[in-house]
RNA sequence: UGAGGUGUGGCCAAGCGGUAAGGCACCGGGUUUUGGUCUCGGUAUUCCCAGGUUCGAAUCCUGGCACCUCAGCCA
């Protein structure tokens, strides 16, 4: 890893490396990647691993991945492994700092005595709804809660109480005493510890009162000695409360929080709660269908690490609210792919082709180059016999101007193989289709080069029809047929945005025979069509079944849409 | 109408007082046994708007406008 080129720097790298000059922290950089364990990464965490681990790695530090689990009734053991899986294929390593915040409940425990026993803590007994009705609206200020002035003493053996749990869920909460009559909502008194009789899925029921975020995180970050705790712009308004709490508390040191603007991807959606609902309702496989912009979604469909990491260097780092194009991370993995990828020969709408002056019991072994990128990934041997299969789409009877495929009269290079001939066809009387096509071939032109010269403007992808393989090859498009599948102008919801066309199942394609020994995960260019990667879960060597990561870029279909639009 | 942010081409994004990088997308030429790749060229007299400072402003000042975030005992 590591090839991408060093990026421009962005501010945040600006801010650090004057710290660094500054000697501030002793010119050390730690930072940190903090999820909550309560659905899988997606692209847009992609962005901020790569941003923390980035920076890490750029300026001699470290970064720790640390599990933000304060809130167990949202959060499983089956995320904190498929988080760290994500972030380890994506290619980075947190080394020894494994970190949970739940290590860190002890000791939050005693920071919030201590807030008690300088008076800057207190128990509120308001319910949630007095709770809000007290702190008043975005113009308005809001009102003390009438516990707001319990003594020391009285604070101190409640929260003992919450924490024994003398008290039921909800009736007495831990609030931050800092201003009812800030214009900034986070500081009028926040709630830092609830009662939830909850067991957590890794301290169990050994704690039955569990701190908020803001309470947490920032201390968390001061533990660990982080440098720069990097978040998104959401959090801008409750950085005043993250120094506060490090200000009021005895901390190891004062970590610096510094925003930036999160990904936002077309025709797709980033919400982990909306993500879980197509899980929950059915609407994909599972979090890593290969629709998903999950990175175990990405990874299924054939996804590179590499191209993710290209994809998060390319977009940049910046506080402006941003919304980047499908096609900019599509770039990314051919780029990648078209360096990489083995090229193989699959029909998916086979069409016969009979070659009429080719023997009829005579079979072939053509040398098929794998990789004209890479020469060093050497050639293979494909069959070729009397019978092959065309793409349907490649022969037409009465084409437009500029086909440059197969019809009457036409001739066109069968890729690898020779030049042919289109001699003729046939048709089903009913439907109108073609069913078959007939050839001549040119025995001088094996290879697919003619020794005189003579030129052919097209060259088809085949495969014989009496050597093959067969599996199924699933075409996926976007999940969402619009690029803002969040626009609520209308009333829709999200779901009514989901492509109906997302997945188009092609049975039984025919696959040249050296696909059949695909291994799960394998990458290929199927020529002239796309990148596909077999399966990781259904692909089997023998019936691989293959996942299109990505179209190839396509011209030909450019000019014949835009000649459509212009009727 | 409170507080905090952000406005540079279709989409990202550099730029930090010296005369608008780069990527994606788009358009056109060339090469090509993938209508792929590669390659060459084109695409903002202008940086949300209006004033001002300056020899000189996207960059500094003033005043507007637009958009985003915040009223969970979520993170």
């Amino acid at each position: 890893m590591g090839n991408e080129s060093e990026s421009l720097s962005n501010f945040i790298e600006d801010i650090i490396g004057n710290d660094i000059r500054n000697n501030k922290n002793g010119g050390n950089v730690v930072t940190r990647f903090p999820p909550e364990p309560n659905g899988y990464l997606h692209i847009g965490h992609a962005k901020s691993i790569c941003l923390n681990f980035g920076l890490a790695k750029k300026f001699n530090g470290r970064c720790h991945l640390r599990f933000d689990d304060t809130n167990p009734v949202k959060e499983d053991i089956e995320y904190i492994h498929s988080i760290q899986e994500d972030v380890t294929w994506l290619g980075f390593d947190w080394g020894e700092h494994l970190h949970y915040a739940s290590d860190y409940f002890e000791k939050l425990y005693q920071y919030a005595l201590e807030l008690i026993k300088s008076g800057k803590a207190y128990v509120c007994s308001l319910n949630a709804d007095d709770i809000r009705k007290y702190r008043g609206t975005l113009t308005e200020p809001g009102r003390d809660s009438p516990y707001r002035n319990r003594s020391v003493e009285e604070n101190q053996e409640l929260f003992v109480n919450m924490k024994n749990g003398t008290f039921s869920d909800g009736e007495h909460v831990l609030r931050a005493k800092i201003d009812m009559s800030s214009g900034n909502l986070n500081l009028r008194d926040p709630a830092l510890y609830r009662i939830r009789k909850t067991s957590h899925h890794r301290t169990g029921d050994a704690w039955c009162i569990y701190p908020m975020y803001d309470f947490t995180h920032c201390l968390s970050d001061s533990i660990e000695e982080i440098t720069h705790s990097i978040c998104t712009l959401e959090f801008e308004n409750n950085r005043p409360l993250y120094d506060w709490v490090l200000n009021e508390l005895n901390t190891p040191c004062h970590p610096q929080q510094i925003e930036f603007a999160r990904l936002s991807l077309t025709h797709t959606i980033m919400s982990k709660r909306k993500l879980l609902q197509l899980v929950q309702e059915g609407r994909v496989s599972g979090w890593d269908d290969p629709r998903m912009p999950t990175i175990s979604g990405l990874r299924r469909r054939g996804y590179t690490p590499e191209s993710i990491r290209d994809f998060c260097d390319r977009i940049g780092v910046a506080r402006s609210d941003s919304v980047v194009e499908h096609a900019a991370l599509e770039s990314c993995i051919r780029e990648d792919l078209n360096k990489r990828a083995m090229r193989a020969m699959a029909v998916l709408n086979p069409l016969k082709v009979i070659i009429e002056n080719y023997p009829r019991d005579l079979t072939e072994e053509l040398d098929a180059v794998n990789n004209p990128e890479d020469p060093e990934m050497g050639s293979r041997k494909i069959l070729f016999s009397r019978e092959i299969f065309i793409e349907e789409e490649d022969f037409m009877e009465n084409p437009p101007k500029k086909f440059f495929r197969l019809f009457p009269g036409q001739e066109v290079r069968l890729k690898h193989a020779y030049y042919v001939t289109c001699t003729g066809f046939r048709k089903d009387e009913k439907t109108g289709k073609v069913t078959e096509v007939h050839c001549t071939y040119d025995p001088a032109t094996k290879g697919g080069w003619s020794q005189d010269g003579r030129k052919v403007k097209g060259t088809l992808h085949w495969v014989s029809a009496s050597h093959f393989t067969s599996g199924d090859v699933r075409l996926y498009d976007h999940l969402f047929s619009v690029p803002n599948p969040e626009g609520d102008s209308s009333g829709k919801v999200f779901t009514d945005f989901i492509n109906p066309d997302s997945l188009m199942v092609i049975k039984d394609a025919v696959l040249e025979k050296g696909l059949a020994g695909a291994a799960p995960g394998d990458r290929y260019q199927f020529e002239r069509q796309g990148y596909f990667c077999a399966d990781i879960k259904d692909s089997v060597p023998g019936k691989p079944v293959f996942n299109r990561t990505v179209q190839l870029r396509d011209s030909w279909a450019k000019i014949m849409k835009s000649g459509k639009e212009n009727e």
